[in-house]
RNA sequence: GCGGGCGUGGCGGAAUUGGCAGACGCGCCAGACUUAGGAUCUGGUGUCUUCGACGUGCAGGUUCAAGUCCUGUCGCCCGCACCA
């Protein structure tokens, strides 16, 4: 019988859907499991297999966690706020509302084709106003929890998309929309004060099963130093100038120091300077210098020394010269810096340009030569000479700053605060109004959602303003605290904002009194397992679990981590081997490997083309072999034998693949689950012939991987009810062993013979019978026996050495 | 520069964590069936000088035994990047 996977697909995925087989049900006796994926920005492109294979993982664990007995959550969405819609809809006059609902409409049967076994009915839309209205009140709660501020500072603006971005946003000097280059621009910006959930977010990492290189990816990510603030007094004024070190007993080595050029210093002590108009050129400069710019000159250490101004060291009171030079940034830290020519290559660099003294506190390398940044003893550091090891000298020199008042322990963090607004209509209305009297008010929460104003023109406006600074009847509102005239903020959310709280809408999608309810939270809560892509693992990551975490201190969700578990899938390369993309033409649609060779096959390929976590190249022509094993597998209904249980030649092999299958869909290892599936039909097709129990265990282990033809074999051999709802197959450990096994005879490490033995024959008759095999007879004349070692069921091994 | 990972046939990749390297699949070779084969089936397929030797980037080491552990080295990929 020909499979005809096109109609028999189709069949399938009518009835799991008029029946909603894949529903989560909201609280239910069974053991709950909540499986995620990360929810696809519905491009205009339409899906390609990376896609697929990025829900494919999950896909097979939820279809098994069903069969084990468990009511599972196994949810979808889109990610639809974002830039390319508003690009599209400039060029081409087409409403971003029209493109998204058009793109998710293809996306959605896309999926719908691949038959995953998502809960449609909790499909969510970020773009929809019953959606961020519940972003919206997130973010009002934050700015009433005062986690929520507006600064003036230079930020990363983007001339081409005229976008205010946030670092993340725009790594390496370059847009991550549209990679042009980034300029410095003062302006005022809305952030999320996610700096004070550092320490949450990095012992929340304690408490989860992610990846270990995950895990190391967030720490770096929030970047923890701890050390000391040191005051350094200027000469002539009251003003303390305070810089962070990590290093506060190399005190005594510090010869100059150095600030940022905006470090406000230098604008406070202008009388006082007498090369201002140097200081203000060298800041000008450095200005038009992107951030990539910035930290790409490492070589080439500049800078400008401050006349007018000298610093006096707190610990010997030597005066200090102090420069601006850009090596200090001031984000991080103070803005201010004490330099250790003697231990630092930064400071030693300066140093040698500026020709400032070095002076060596810490005993060890060659300070002619470069800084000296390892261990040793302390020396020139009065109380601290001859102490010998860095903690200690740390901790002595932070008591002595601590006992006389010119410092204290501190902590720093390499991740900064979050700019959280961008100039453009495709997003969420920051609910915020500017009144004159009053402020910045929020929006009442009664009031939301903030809807986005219809518009005709998305073309951002002067200066960066976001589109909806055009619309009068948005701006011009009366203030929601005195019911004076005001206007609203303008300014949207960034495309992070709705994936920061998703996966908790997924719980009770269609809430109106709350973004989801508290049973419903209690109950499916948190995630049982997550998986998305790398590149997601720190930005997206971080936000959701700050947000997650902000909701859990105010009580509003029940645990206080929201994924158990995190895993990443490897990228689909194309067949060339570059990464997937348009320009390149090397994307592949799955709707054409869909056509061609069905659904199943795609889903198997995916699985079965390599290692789950690594990228891949896709091969058109192995495709092939996954069609020929769904072709090999149907193809098994005409060769089946009326007997239930497992014929004795293979179930030792039954119950080793339902071993292997079972624990090999929980370690990521899903190519390896599917050779053992390719084996085990191979092996039936040696043997001629499959018992109905042979073929009940096999259809329901591969169901995860090929739904479509498993459940039509299941009805064809007229088993009970649906494959989808029966149970996943158990194996017995005992009969996974094999009672006789054949071992390798090796004469010095070299296999010689094999040797067929019962699994417990005892080692004496083993090794004896080694020694009995005419081959190793021969190879033992002339030698004599050193050692003789057995490894149970594995090999012996027979050390000689010549006579 | 720092952090993480990887290097195995012609290709994608396996290897119970120190125990017979190359599972499974692709490709290739031969045969069968066919008007036909880019369909299907059967068998073969690491390399070489083939009763043997050599083989997991390279060079050493530990061990009865190393893809796996240790030291050094080369190459590739991914993050972060003047973080004081």
């Amino acid at each position: 019988m020909k499979y005809n996977f096109a109609q028999i697909e189709k069949k399938w995925q009518k009835i799991w859907e008029e029946q909603k087989t894949f529903a989560a049900v909201d609280i239910s006796d069974k053991p709950k499991y909540y499986s995620l994926v990360e929810f696809p920005y519905p491009s205009g492109a339409g899906m390609h297999v990376g896609h697929i294979k990025a829900y494919a993982g999950l896909e097979v664990v939820s279809r098994k966690r069903r069969l084990q007995g468990y009511n599972v959550l196994f949810p979808i969405g889109f990610d639809a706020f974002g830039l390319p819609a508003e690009n599209y809809a400039i060029k081409t006059g087409k409403h971003p509302r029209k493109v998204t609902n058009d793109n998710i409409h293809n996306f959605t049967s896309q999926l719908k084709r691949v038959g995953f076994s998502f809960d449609w009915s909790r499909t969510i839309d970020t773009t929809h106003e019953d959606y961020y209205k519940w972003t919206q009140w997130i973010f009002l709660k934050m700015f009433e929890h005062n986690l929520v501020f507006r600064d003036k500072t230079l930020i990363n603006y983007c001339p081409s998309c005229k976008v205010v971005l946030s670092n993340e946003d725009s790594q390496g000097g370059k847009c991550d929309i549209c990679h042009s280059d980034i300029v410095q621009k003062s302006k005022d910006v809305w952030y999320l004060r996610i700096t004070q959930y550092a320490d949450k977010l990095l012992e929340g990492l304690k408490e989860v099963d992610y990846s270990p290189n995950i895990k190391v990816q967030q720490e770096n990510w929030i970047g923890k130093s701890t050390g000391a603030f040191v005051n350094f007094s200027i000469s002539g004024t009251d003003e303390q100038l305070k810089i962070y070190t990590t290093r506060p007993d190399t005190l005594f080595g510090v010869t100059f120091m150095v600030i940022a050029p905006e470090h406000p210093i230098i604008e406070k002590y202008k009388d006082k300077i007498t090369n201002f108009d140097a200081l203000e050129a060298y800041k000008t400069e450095c200005g038009k210098k992107t951030a990539f710019e910035r930290t790409q000159l490492v070589k080439d250490k500049t800078g400008v020394k401050i006349e007018g101004l000298t610093a006096v060291n707190p610990i010997n009171g030597k005066e200090i010269p102090i420069y601006i030079s850009d090596y200090v940034m001031m984000n991080y830290g103070t803005g201010a810096i004490m330099a250790v020519p003697a231990h630092d290559q930064r400071d030693y660099e300066f140093a040698k340009k500026f020709g400032i003294a070095i002076v060596q506190v810490i005993k060890g390398g060659d300070i002619e030569k470069e800084a000296y940044t390892g261990d040793g003893e302390m020396i020139n550091s009065g109380f601290l000479n001859g102490c010998t090891n860095k903690k200690e000298s740390i901790e002595k020199a932070i008591a002595y700053l601590q006992e006389k008042g010119i410092g204290e322990a501190g902590v720093q963090y390499k991740m900064n605060d979050w700019a959280f607004n961008r100039q453009r209509y495709w997003g969420e209305p920051i609910p915020i109004v500017h009144c004159p009297k009053c402020g910045m008010v929020p929006v009442p929460y009664d009031q939301l959602p903030l809807k986005l104003p219809e518009v005709e023109n998305f073309e951002p406006g002067q200066d960066g303003e976001s589109p909806l600074a055009k619309i009068d009847s948005f701006v011009n509102c009366s203030c929601p605290k005195c019911g004076g005239a005001a206007k609203r903020e303008t300014d949207t959310m960034p495309q992070w904002a709705g994936s920061s709280w998703y996966f908790l809408r997924y719980v009770d999608p269609h809430n109106d009194k709350a973004f989801a309810d508290q049973e419903k939270l209690k109950y499916w809560m948190p995630v049982d397992w997550y998986n998305g892509g790398m590149e997601h693992v720190t930005r997206h990551m971080i936000y959701a679990r700050f947000w997650y975490r902000f909701l859990y201190d105010i009580g509003e969700v029940p645990y206080p981590e929201p994924f158990l578990k995190r895993t990443a899938q490897g990228l689909i390369l194309g067949a060339d081997g570059e990464k997937m993309s348009k320009s390149k033409g090397n994307v592949v649609d799955p709707n054409e490997v869909v056509d061609q060779y069905g659904a199943d096959v795609l889903r198997t390929y995916v699985l079965f083309m390599g290692d789950y976590e690594k990228a891949a190249p896709w091969s058109d022509e192995a495709v092939k072999g996954c069609k020929r094993f769904i072709d090999r597998v149907f193809k098994l209904n005409d060769m089946v034998t009326p007997q239930e249980g497992y014929s004795p030649a293979l179930e030792s092999a039954m119950h080793k693949t339902i071993k292997k299958v079972s624990s090999d869909i929980e370690t990521l290892k899903y190519n390896t689950a599917i050779a053992t599936l390719m084996t085990l039909l191979n092996d039936f097709y040696a043997k001629g012939g499959v018992t109905r129990g042979e073929l009940k265990t096999f259809i329901t282990l591969l169901n995860p991987f090929a739904p479509h033809v498993t459940e039509e074999m299941w009805e064809i051999n007229g088993f009970a009810g649906m494959l989808n709802q029966t149970q996943w197959p158990e194996y017995c450990e005992e009969k996974c062993k094999d009672e006789t096994v054949q071992i390798a005879v090796q004469i010095n490490g070299k296999v010689r013979a094999k040797l067929d033995i019962a699994l417990d024959e005892p080692q004496d008759t083993v090794l004896k019978r080694a020694k009995e095999d005419a081959r190793i007879i021969e190879l033992l004349q002339g030698n004599q026996i050193v050692k003789e070692i057995y490894v149970k069921g594995k090999l012996v091994n027979i050390v000689v050495r010549p006579q």
